[in-house]
DNA sequence: AAACTACATTCCGATTCAGGAATACAGCAC
DNA sequence: GTGCTGTATTCCTGAATCGGAATGTAGTTT
């Protein structure tokens, strides 16, 4: 992936909270929409178009996707570089952190549930 | 500026190109356009572009202009962080080594001209 | 089976943007 | 003044967004 294509995924407000909301791992698309809070279409266009560039992958858990940034390792220098840059830079800004916040006080059941790989009702019940 | 703002400066890949020369220092255009090996309306649109949003100054001097980035104390965080960030990226890239090469290889009059705040005949004599 | 939930896609209009050709402009040389 | 050089702007076209409304789809529940 070259450099250039990580800043156009970056270079959208929607999809720079999306990242900073992954970046504390898996979620799914319901949570992002509610910690984002912004309109389905929205959430999910912005998905589509950072999963097609690499930037996130997805995956069925029962009636939810889960949204994921690649895997540590399957990260470029490039990549680490610039989410590490991402991180640091929203940490201190109101907006993102509102949007933490918001998501922190959601119930939060699907992010484990799919790190374990699990059953159970999952996420929004 | 917001974090988003700089992340579509970063956006283009002749935008990229010609923060990353910058980061050496001050430029005129007639330098930037000869690393680059883009024709004249491309770098200067660019430019222009950068210019708007702050990203870059820009000075004339006789019959050049000198482009350079904001002094690093008015550099906010963020700007600070993502130029660091960029420069090492592009440090590895050989685009961007190929354009630095380039960029040492020409007559570089303009550039301790304009440092010097400097009279002389500068530039590209 | 039908109904429901979570999400994706298609279709649309509006906006932005990239690149090139031609032209305009500002300052220097003469 | 004229002409030249370095740079910016205007005009155009094509392409890439972005956002919302409506619709489609996969999986679950009953």
């Amino acid at each position: 992936m070259k450099l250039v294509q990580i800043y156009q995924c970056l270079c959208d407000e929607t999809r720079l909270r999306l990242l900073n909301l992954l970046l504390e791992g898996p979620l799914c698309v319901c949570h992002l929409q509610a910690a984002l809070v912004e309109p389905q279409v929205k959430i999910s266009k912005h998905l589509g178009y950072l999963k097609t560039r690499g930037l996130v992958r997805s995956r069925r858990q029962g009636n939810w996707i889960i949204y994921a940034l690649p895997p540590e390792r399957e990260r470029s220098a490039e990549l680490k570089a610039n989410l590490a840059c991402l991180q640091d830079c929203a940490a201190e800004q109101t907006g993102f952190k509102r949007d933490l916040a918001r998501l922190r006080k959601l119930d939060l059941a699907c992010a484990p549930v799919a790190a374990a790989g699990g059953k159970g009702k999952a996420c929004c019940d």
